[in-house]
RNA sequence: GCGGGCGUAGUUCAGUUGGUUUAGAACGCCGCCCUGUCACGGCGGAGGUCGCGGGUUCAAGUCCCGUCGCUCGCGCCA
């Protein structure tokens, strides 16, 4: 507040946006009919005595004051000031918060908190890893961790029965909206603890977390825990390791019904006759839906590469579509009984190979649900976080590309039946102790109970091509410490960015973090990555072989 | 590496079937005016390589091809 006449009128208008102002005055309250109540401020006013530009800003690049919708390409590169904005300090506040908030609830059930290397080596993930050459060793190169599942693992053998750490990762494969380059995970092992005790100490954390802060957008948000998953159940029922169980719609296998004598649908006996599957998403109470309802899905398959998506609906007691003449009575009979369906139901099909058909089924069975109208009594659920373990992941999987059998998760997960299943059952049909947490369609967190035995370890190894030397050679250093009494010992890592991401209801990661690099995994704001000198190379004995078409503007 | 979407003023967007001399709007910016305003108001103004390159056409922001950038997804990755 200035009086009209004052010098300080015309200065203060010509100050810009966001420019820092130090002003000494009065606060006072405002007279008369000049308060607003609007305004969280509105009862007072300051009058100005003495104003001190400390810093004009130039012209802005997008309003801060208001959300003008700048695209996050300019956001990132002026990252600082999009910082200023109200929401975003909220969901940086909210990050602080839900951190602490992790922090003490660990450490309150006596977990001790551990820094672990940075510049390290090669993990057992199966990510590409970031790699630091290091110029004391020419040619040798650092790794960043993609976990520190081997620090953390050799802290149990140290007698550290309760590890955690809020540990940054880095894993160099392509991004998606919940994946980054860099993150951090709440990692956590334990000793001497079975599967079911680890949910049951890290349960009671998450669950807290979320609930503390499940009112962050303004609705109060439910937390459901949900019986735990078996992996097959999962790609069977779900045809994902990571449902969303907001949406209820279930997958069936209905291979039986095709291949029926009595059922002429060729499209799908072929595939059958070639060790294909058909599986089938039943949709209750759409048969009253538009054509175009049906259509659009199929549409939607076409462009996902399947051939489309094959329905039945049921409405008055027959079978409709354009599938259905090559159904029989008796074969319609069977797939109702299969799949529950009632009059009003329809029921869509996936054709293929079984992982492919998996898969298929999944993105159909999410497609579904979104398709549904709003207030339909299979719509996605609102305002809920919908947790559910899955477990019993198989130890290995055939690698289609290699011919090879492969670890299918963390090597240095213990099987279950441990070397006796190594010993007497067929690879393919051994579980391991490993588990995932999911939440509305995400993957939480990743674990498994560990294996602590040497002997194991090298069978376990082996049943996948791996010798005795490449695992002396590659994970020397952990296998010694097991040879010197090591606990059994087990734990898992929460994504700490996919849960903040989660209770602030973003889309993608890059919201919960101040400063991120874009989906390309570059930093506009800092220039990263960016060329080097000469003579940095140079120290470091490295010559650069760049492909052809990319210039560098290395010194 | 592959596929979808997007790319027009500083920002966010509109732009019809290819056709109105000079491509519009809002916010922002600059100037003047007003002054108890507070999303102030009024008048005026500047600001555009329609991402880039090529093509079709009498005519291209609009159609076609290529390319670049961003984004979502697939592959990859837990």
């Amino acid at each position: 507040m200035v009086d009209e006449g004052s010098s300080l009128l015309a200065e203060a208008e010509s100050w810009r946006n966001e420019s820092v102002i130090t002003i000494v005055g009065q606060v006072r309250e405002r007279p008369g009919d000049t308060a607003n109540s609007k305004l969280p401020t509105g009862d007072i006013e300051v009058y100005i005595d003495e104003a001190i530009v400390q810093s004009a800003a130039e012209i802005i690049p997008f309003q801060v004051s208001e959300d003008d919708g700048a695209g996050e390409d300019i956001r990132l590169r002026y990252r600082y000031l999009d910082l200023r904005r109200e929401k975003m300090h909220k969901k940086i506040r909210l990050r602080n918060n839900i951190t602490a908030s992790l922090r003490r609830r660990m450490i309150e059930q006596n977990f001790q908190e551990f820094q672990t290397p940075i510049l390290t080596a090669s993990s057992p993930e199966g990510a590409r890893d970031y790699l630091v050459p290091s110029r004391l060793h020419p040619g040798k190169f650092y790794a960043l961790p993609q976990a520190p599942q081997q620090f953390k693992q050799m802290l149990m053998m140290s007698g550290f029965d309760k590890y955690f750490q809020i540990a940054p990762c880095f894993r160099d494969e392509d991004g998606r909206a919940d994946r980054l380059a860099e993150f951090y995970q709440l990692d956590v092992e334990m000793s001497f603890v079975t599967q079911e005790e680890i949910f049951g100490t890290i349960q009671p954390v998450i669950e807290g977390m979320f609930e503390e802060f499940s009112e962050f957008t303004g609705t109060k948000r439910k937390i459901e825990w949900m019986p735990h998953l078996r992996y097959e159940d999962a790609m069977l029922k779900y045809g994902s390791d990571k449902p969303d169980l907001r949406n209820t719609l279930e997958i069936v296998d209905v291979s039986d019904v095709f291949s029926r004598d009595d059922v002429e649908f060729k499209a799908f006996k072929g595939v059958i006759a070639n060790g294909g599957v058909v599986r089938a998403i039943r949709a209750p109470k759409v048969s009253d839906q538009p054509r175009s309802f049906f259509d659009k899905l199929n549409s939607w398959a076409q462009s996902e590469g399947a051939p489309g998506l094959g329905y039945i609906a049921f409405a008055d007691g027959a079978g409709k579509g354009p599938i259905a003449k090559f159904v029989p009575e008796a074969a319609q009979a069977q797939l109702k009984e299969v799949a529950g369906l009632e009059d009003g139901d329809a029921i869509f099909f996936i054709c293929d190979q079984k992982s492919k058909a998996e898969k298929m089924a999944g993105a159909a069975r999410d497609a579904i649900c979104n398709a549904l109208p709003e207030g339909h009594e299979a719509a996605r659920e609102q305002n809920t976080y919908k947790f559910c373990w899955v477990v019993d992941f198989p130890m290995y999987e055939f690698n289609e590309t290699t011919q090879k059998i492969d670890f299918s998760h963390n090597p240095f997960s213990m099987p279950q039946g441990g070397m006796d299943d190594l010993e007497n059952k067929d690879p393919l049909d051994i579980y391991a102790f490993q588990y995932d947490c999911v939440c509305n369609g995400f993957e939480l967190a990743s674990g498994a109970i560990r294996n602590h035995s040497p002997e194991i370890m090298a069978k376990a190894f082996g049943l996948a091509g791996y010798g005795e030397e490449i695992l002396e050679k590659e994970f020397g250093g952990m296998l010694n410490a097991m040879r010197y009494g090591a606990p059994p010992h087990g734990g898992c890592a929460f994504g700490l960015d996919r849960m903040i991401m989660l209770i602030a209801d973003e889309p993608n990661l890059r919201e919960v973090y101040a400063f991120v690099m874009n989906g390309q995994y570059e930093d506009q704001l800092m220039s990263a990555p960016s060329d080097i000198t000469e003579e940095q190379l140079k120290d470091l004995h490295i010559k650069l072989d760049l492909p052809k078409e990319i210039k560098t503007e290395a010194a």
